[in-house]
DNA sequence: CTGTTAGCGCCTTCAG
DNA sequence: CTGAAGGCGCTAACAG
């Protein structure tokens, strides 16, 4: 491996010139400056982060944690972070916990030996409050991403989860639905019960009773199990209407209606939060509440490069992004 | 921040002694060895793999380098490549060149410098040689992923483009289509070729003519432009089924011909290269040739930490994963 | 079983 | 404008 040294030597100068010259500090002729370049370039020269990193206590290098690398609002949210990273000079070190609190530990402990600069942390839910307080303990900063975790204090970038869960709901009783189903994850995550709430005020707003039966949450960890639908279509009063609260779960109360030979829009109408990338551009269907996951990332990284590189002052500030409306055909007026 | 000096004094141990419990390295008493690790929880201390890849010479840190991020096909192979890195005791430092040659060779010195033990690089295309050579150059091993690049000896996990295409064109042909039209990217792209060359096998096989007008190359690395498809539709005697060559031009094609009036698979079948995630859930509509993008990624990193933990005795390895064909909706008997 | 010495590649500090 | 010395946190090699 060639070292400033190796150029040094060759260029007849010390090594502290071409450290000098390399970081473009300190009054340098341009004749050496020119000539250390040269050799470096012969050499083919290329700094060594590592020992940059150790003296300097700086990597430059930050983490992105997601829940889930097949979800394509992690994937835009990853390339939005990915493009302003590079924009700023960071790199970005890469984790998928996979809704998996053991996995995200891991990561964390990765994280703190690898002394990133920062981290923007899309937690797998509340369980993740221990693992932000380590990074907190170990004075790494970081954002919080799509998920709010309670008892923490910390930047962060939120959807419009409750508000844009009711104006769905809403949606769906403007089209004559009242019998409206939620199928929702585990409300140990902060989108969940927030997407319950705009849930819950859609049909209060509107006059209609909050039905504990139409209401299912569901762990959907090692896939969708069709079967957790059932209650739902057993009801005397079956919902003509479902509103998913992500688009995993869409996915999955889509495939297990076509297995019941339920048809959407026309049995049921279906709508859910998040958009659903190619599937949305191939077959413009779902009905949903799409969030500019790109921004989520984008934004994010921006915040997180803000308080590293200059602090703090202002303590710990929310970005509330919108959720957009987009009515397709998965949605349609009730049959009476 | 600690260090192994802190927890040696509080232990009363020398530093070397804690580096010995850390790496479970020499022969350590029960008592001190236990003494140490309760320091150690003490005062969480956490190594810092920095000083550690210094003095090692190893960073246990590979690269992904894909092409394309909001593609389900590089997704996949992403949560394939993260798995096994785990799995393996490695971290991932993740880059997304964009089909871009100058974000990759960026992407390219980033990794020299960080020292990455080794790289999963799936290339832009043949224009990336230049930026293997200088991974060659610093003895950095790397895996070949998706496309080979002519004049490189590397591992390389490729797919069945040739006959995967092939049997995609044969599919169209057994409907009896006999104006097919080829709709492809640059050829600069091994898998362009190949794909090319099974469009042509597939015809020569059945007697068909090779009609160079059906047949178009597409830069779409901003976008895909409707009017790209106007050439085919104008012909004469136009195609009554187009073979996109990837999942990204299959959804030009689709959304060009809807702009256009024309339905899928009524007025053409539309058949193509790569499966779409989520989209294919939601609507199992495109025939394609399905990839196992997920062994693309875990065989590759495999390959790689194999090479780099045991040296090349081998000399480069080929794998080529198959191609399978799935038979939807977008594909149907010819109209008579 | 444990400690001492030296050095990984680079940069800060202080002298020239 | 340039150089010498020392140290970032850790471990290999050698002593004891």
């Amino acid at each position: 491996m060639v070292t400033i040294y190796d150029i040094a030597r060759v260029a007849g100068v010390s090594a502290m010139t071409v450290s000098r010259v390399i970081n473009d500090t300190g009054r340098i002729s341009e004749a050496t400056r020119k000539r250390v370049r040269q050799v470096m370039e012969e050499l083919q020269y290329v700094p060594n982060s590592n020992a940059r990193s150790l003296v300097l206590q700086k990597t430059n290098i930050l983490s992105l944690l997601i829940a889930d690398i097949a979800n394509p609002f992690y994937t835009t949210l990853a390339r939005g972070a990915e493009d302003a990273a590079k924009r700023l000079g960071y790199r970005l070190l890469f984790g998928n916990s996979d809704e998996d609190y053991g996995k995200e530990k891991d990561y964390v402990d990765m994280i703190l030996s690898t002394r990133v600069d920062g981290v923007l942390f899309a937690p797998a839910g509340d369980g993740s409050a221990p693992h932000l307080r380590l990074l907190e303990q170990h004075r790494i900063p970081y954002v919080l991403l799509d998920r709010d975790v309670p008892g923490i204090q910390a930047d962060r970038i939120l959807g419009e989860s409750r508000d844009g869960a009711r104006r769905l709901v809403e949606h769906l009783i403007g089209l004559g639905h009242e019998r409206i189903a939620l199928v929702n994850g585990s409300e140990d995550v902060s989108t969940a019960r927030e997407r319950h709430a705009g849930y819950r005020d859609a049909l209060k707003l509107n006059d209609l009773p909050y039905d504990e039966t139409l209401v299912r949450h569901l762990d959907y960890s090692d896939g969708f199990n069709p079967s957790d639908l059932d209650p739902l279509l057993a009801l005397s009063s079956p919902p003509t209407a479902i509103f998913a609260a992500n688009n995993f779960l869409a996915l999955g109360v889509i495939q297990s209606l076509r297995e019941r030979g339920l048809a959407v829009p026309d049995d049921l109408s279906v709508v859910c939060f998040d958009d659903l990338g190619f599937a949305s551009i191939l077959s413009p269907f779902l009905t949903v509440a799409a969030q500019p996951a790109y921004q989520f990332g984008a934004l994010g990284l921006e915040r997180l490069v803000d308080r590293i590189e200059n602090g703090d002052g202002s303590g710990p500030r929310t970005l509330i992004l919108p959720a957009e409306l987009i009515v397709r055909s998965s949605s349609r007026k009730r049959e009476r």
